[in-house]
DNA sequence: CGTTACGATGATAGCGCTATCATTTGCCCG
DNA sequence: CGGGCAAATGATAGCGCTATCATCGTAACG
């Protein structure tokens, strides 16, 4: 068929969009082209001052918002970063995920949460919906284990931090702390102070588990026969401490020390001790993980493993800045330790 | 310049994008048109079997993950829904979170989650990075009250839910209980059983004074002389309630029940109270508010005000896929009210 | 003065996808 | 047996923005 003559163009087809406001209005508006436009938002010191001002009036009039979608589609940075935690209602990774919203904000960047549960169950298809949003950077709560979910990481070329652990061999970047070194240290603390008969609550995910493990070890070591344990599906919580330490009690009742694998657990367990008459720390000494905002104000306060998550949290954020800005990471993975907070209860 | 003779084009424009994966490269490989694969993705039943099977071949082969930013373009979905929280890292506001998640992950859609602090300061900023985003959906939490926001939003043609709170003058959709009623219920409660020096520890956003203001006029209307009250600044804390329960009994030493503005501050205050010996709920009741998962296992059990939170994201999740679809809402304000919960601490 | 350099702006051509319309094929029906 | 219709696939033209190259003055220079 030939062309349509120009003189009688058929209907146009309907338009698309919302019709809503776009660059090209502003710059129609404004009196110049739409580029000056996106460089009067983007890089505004090369713009002509009276040229800015003028554009920026009509970006006030108008109240224009860019459309970052396709922004960056056309620039191949979407200005997002995603976040991938075991559990969004744990309090546990919050103060973490608070640090790299706010950093991540301060550079122009918009956090995505998303939930990978402690399972690697739907792991996949978040991660393609992840990937599929082309994020600037992903930060992983956790190491990624799966061997699919690394290819896929690994395929889609996104800079990537993994936090909160150690690994020899992380698929980009790492920003953690070994915790086997943690449940050492404790058992070393609570063996030290003459506990003889020590226990640990933990939760069924992979790094409590990794404290536990290094905890038994080194206690058998120094010849403790055995380490009761109580293992809570995660995430933890009050009542489960409370109904791990009752377990426990039921087992064994000698037992005079215990390793929580968190605070919400300790704090249930010294919720229990209390309403069972049992001494906390001379009859019991319990020892938390984390130091989350109220370990110092329980009572007795909370002795505890502190781990710096504000730290980690920022530290991501920044490796994904800076990455996202072209620069190199000279250190790409970080220890940021921990330490052992003495307070009232072990 | 005359154009360049069509026999020497001259050197192509340096190709962008990360050369990545695209459509069209899937489709080469499957033998079809770029469409169709488009449609493999969204709307597979108006395929052929057998050229279903062959893209989804190619796209397993190939592993393809669709570049979202260029779908949410094109056809002005996203797919991605934003949800405003005045502080990440409270574990209050985290459930009804949760349950927007799961809801809109079941439903294909991301979340993107933004603080907002508890005051209206950079409430703009954070705005125009959200709507810039063009979400297919905005969740807030608490009624948006800055004039300017209104504007915004309502300019933006975005749905919009409004949460945790009613207002006669929505935006949009609503999702939420009355905060008066609570106070006011709350302060029956307590008087019922024989409260005369009733006192509140609230935090000092606009909901928990709405709700100190109703405890407040109830007492007075029932004869009470005075309420004395700890204002804390949000978020609240365990050791912000201990801290004002001690403050309280400094100024006033009869105090014989509390309301507090949260299951955290009431926790904090009963453990104060513990570690003075005043005995609960003998001597001093405690009220909390949100029922929050620990508050069935503390010591003396807190008795609080429930409020079903997971039912209020999942709403508001659903209110805003049923939009999307490009369904009408019924009714889009409801009121989910609340339910008092009687365990031992009052 | 012609030439180079640079600062400011514009024109053009995509980014990777989907809405819309067009075409092809097979089948049913009067 | 031609017309009509539905199912399956394709071609085309954007979505709203930015990377890239082009242009146009004007200042600087030998």
């Amino acid at each position: 068929m030939p062309p349509a003559p120009p003189t009688a163009p058929r209907t146009r087809r309907a338009r698309r969009g919302g019709g809503s406001l776009t660059l090209s209005d502003v710059a129609r508006l404004a009196g110049v082209s739409p580029i000056t436009v996106s460089r009067a938002l983007n890089t505004p010191a090369q713009l002509n001052e009276e040229t800015l001002a003028k554009v920026r009036a009509a970006i006030e009039r108008t109240g224009y918002v860019p459309n970052r979608l396709a922004g960056g589609l056309a620039s191949s940075k979407s200005r997002l970063v995603a976040a991938l935690v075991p559990s969004i209602s744990s309090p546990v990774f919050l103060e973490s995920v608070q640090a790299m919203t706010e950093e991540l904000a301060a550079a122009g960047y918009q956090l995505m949460l998303g939930e990978s549960g402690y399972g690697a169950a739907r792991e996949d298809v978040l991660l393609d919906a992840i990937i599929g949003r082309r994020p600037d950077g992903i930060i992983l709560t956790g190491i990624m284990h799966s061997p699919e979910g690394r290819r896929r990481l690994s395929a889609a070329a996104i800079p990537i931090v993994e936090t909160w652990d150690l690994t020899p061999t992380p698929i980009d970047m790492l920003v953690g702390f070994s915790h086997e070194k943690t449940g050492t240290a404790v058992a070393h603390y609570l063996l030290d102070r003459g506990a003889r008969n020590p226990a640990i609550i933990a939760t069924d995910d992979q790094r409590s588990l990794l404290r536990r493990d290094a905890f038994e070890a080194e206690a058998i070591r120094r010849a403790i026969r055995a380490v009761p344990a109580e293992i809570v599906p995660a995430p933890s919580s009050i009542g489960a401490g409370r109904r791990a330490l009752a377990a426990l009690l039921a087992k064994q009742a000698r037992i005079d020390a215990i390793f929580c694998g968190s605070d919400l657990l300790a704090l249930g367990a010294l919720i229990e001790a209390r309403a069972r008459g049992l001494a906390v720390p001379r009859k019991l000494r319990i020892f938390g993980f984390g130091d989350l905002n109220f370990a110092a104000d329980t009572d007795p306060a909370l002795s505890t493993v502190r781990i710096d998550v504000t730290r980690i949290g920022r530290q991501a954020a920044r490796f994904i800045i800076e990455r996202a800005a072209g620069r190199a990471i000279a250190e790409p993975v970080l220890d940021l330790g921990f330490t052992l907070v003495e307070r009232a209860s072990a």
